[in-house]
DNA sequence: AGACCGATTCAAAGCGCTTTGGATGTTTGT
DNA sequence: ACAAACATCCAAAGCGCTTTGAATCGGTCT
């Protein structure tokens, strides 16, 4: 059933039903009436392409997401970033589609989109340093929102991020507070911007609680369960271990608490870790009490507010582009503890 | 820059432009160089949604991401099964659109999908007990392709699933060889079809094995971190507790080593854990010796096979319907061990 | 009453591509 | 040398929608 077909059905013109059912007022009641009970009777909607082709709009919006490393492995927070995305695509009746491409020869995935006209914008996932993305996007004309930043933030590009160094910043004077003076960092791959400006919150709180930081407590790397543990397992057996950890993913720490446990240590007593937590929705860090201390922001919010920002944009090119950084939470949970518990080792 | 402008500048028509983009033979290997040269010179593509309306085909598949539960969780394998058909798809030149939406009323985007003829085919997540989406898909006339089945197997309609019953079968026969006879099933939501088949294998090698199976020792619920803890410690905590616990995914079972450690037992020796792995990306079950005993699947390899099937399906819509049915491996971890070491507890 | 007006409706063009059914030369066969 | 066959190219229709500009009609104003 297409237009016309419907529109012959009623003895109407295909303009004036089209009109009717996008809500156009030079259409009587009556006759809308009757033309909205008859697209649902015969479960009528317009031809998503023919309908793009006509308006000159895709409605949908583009996700290229990395892969990374030999393993292409996906990051875990793209599914609840997306699924909250989504929620926002869906109310403003838009579609999303999805590009997964391996890190290194993504730019030909965004080139190929846009060229072939097949979204109306795009949320650029996982920057980096130097990434050239701003500029290839700004080439290709297409809306566009960061989740997270670019190195370069400055207010030309539109991106909603956490702040990666205040959390963190925090985080490693919460430890030193507690009198850890030997803390670790288990970052993720630091040619990341958000590894980056983690660990540039970490020296600098390191530095202000006059804490040397040593480069064998330093790692970064896949932020997979494994790279976890074996990076924590090492460092456990240093001459000079690190008493406490801090550690970019929740999945990460979940390997650093199995590293903690196979020496025979106690998590939050004998070694405290502290971990970003994303709030993935199957990752919940615990129900009642956290079981990890952790600086927290909720994914799925971000992807929809991201959605929204870029939706604004869409639907106003000549706006100001926005920045939006967000604070993270610090919560309390079960695996920091004083220093000095740990000194009895 | 659209066929036109490309075909003016070239003096020739649209017809021999497009006629030597797509590839047809009715035109000279002289003129065709010379288009293929100006359409990248000027970084031409098609317009996707004039290819589309033209061929009426959409080059597109649809995924509809069922979310869960009163936190809209999104299943940890969407990310690696997503990226192993995205390389399918990309291969072949099709997109790949997303919606996801919770399970309650997912039924609306199918529909939806179809009715805006917006893709071509769809990969159906998720199945469960009396899946309303195997009648609905033949009445759209969308080819189809089953992650898993719909309790109904038969053969008109095309799945991809993995031996379910076997492989919780030869888990548990395992268990029951190391001396274990309390076991402890810890599943997914049980109107799911997968767990269902898990169980049955479950029950299936408990009582050839003569063990008796517990009501308080069977669990069933969203397969998150915390459930696997949750559960796990409460059985522990019973009169009699088991000796050894079959984990229906990776996520649930490290919940559930949380709850042994939590407990001052060791895993592998004090309790046994078998899981199911899907190999996601960043939870590899260890590097070396495996982490978990655990029956094994690429999810990923799922997904790219699933695309396979579903695309051959379109191209040739009379051929028969496919039933892929893989056994998972069964690899041996740290995590098993014989029970008479448990007793001594 | 005649011009005017607002409310409805419609015909037709256009979005950017593919594809059918010729047209135009060029070879080939005899 | 002439018809047939081939190679190469093109004009135009059509995919299913939106949207511009115009037509129609009953009612209003002076």
């Amino acid at each position: 059933m297409n237009l016309k077909q419907l529109s012959e059905k009623l003895g109407l013109s295909p303009t004036t039903v089209s009109r009717a059912l996008n809500g156009y007022p030079e259409v009587s009641e009556a006759t809308r009436m009757r033309i909205l009970a008859a697209a649902k009777e015969h479960n009528y909607s317009p031809s998503a392409q023919a309908k793009s082709l006509a308006t000159g709009r895709a409605m949908t919006i583009g996700h290229v997401i990395p892969t990374s490393g030999a393993t292409e492995m996906v990051n875990p927070i793209f599914g609840d970033f997306i699924a909250g995305a989504g929620e926002t695509y869906a109310a403003a009746g838009y579609d999303m589609m999805l590009s997964t491409v391996h890190r290194d020869n993504e730019l030909y995935a965004y080139r190929d989109l846009a060229a072939r006209r097949a979204v109306d914008g795009m949320i650029v996932h996982a920057p980096r340093l130097n990434d050239p993305r701003v500029d290839l996007l700004r080439e290709l004309e297409l809306p566009f929102v960061f989740h997270g930043r670019a190195p370069i933030d400055d207010k030309s590009y539109s991106w909603l991020d956490i702040n990666n160094t205040r959390a963190f910043e925090r985080a490693t004077k919460l430890l030193c507070d507690l009198g850890h003076r030997n803390i670790a960092l288990i970052n993720g791959d630091e040619t990341m911007d958000f590894a980056l400006r983690r660990r540039r919150g970490f020296m600098t709180a390191m530095e202000a609680a006059g804490c040397k930081v040593r480069a064998e407590w330093l790692a970064k790397g896949e932020m997979t369960e494994s790279f976890g543990f074996h990076t924590a397992t090492r460092m456990l057996g240093l001459p000079t271990p690190p008493t406490a950890f801090l550690v970019s993913s929740i999945i990460m720490a979940i390997g650093v608490r199995r590293a903690i446990a196979a020496k025979g240590l106690r998590m939050g007593r004998d070694v405290s870790v502290v971990t970003h937590d994303d709030e993935i929705s199957y990752l919940k860090n615990g129900d009642t009490e956290p079981v990890f201390t952790a600086t927290r922001s909720s994914v799925r919010d971000a992807g929809r507010r991201a959605a929204e920002l870029l939706l604004a944009q869409i639907s106003n090119p000549s706006a100001d582009t926005v920045q939006e950084l967000w604070e993270c939470d610090l919560t309390l949970g079960a695996s920091t503890g004083p220093a000095t518990v740990l000194a009895r080792t």
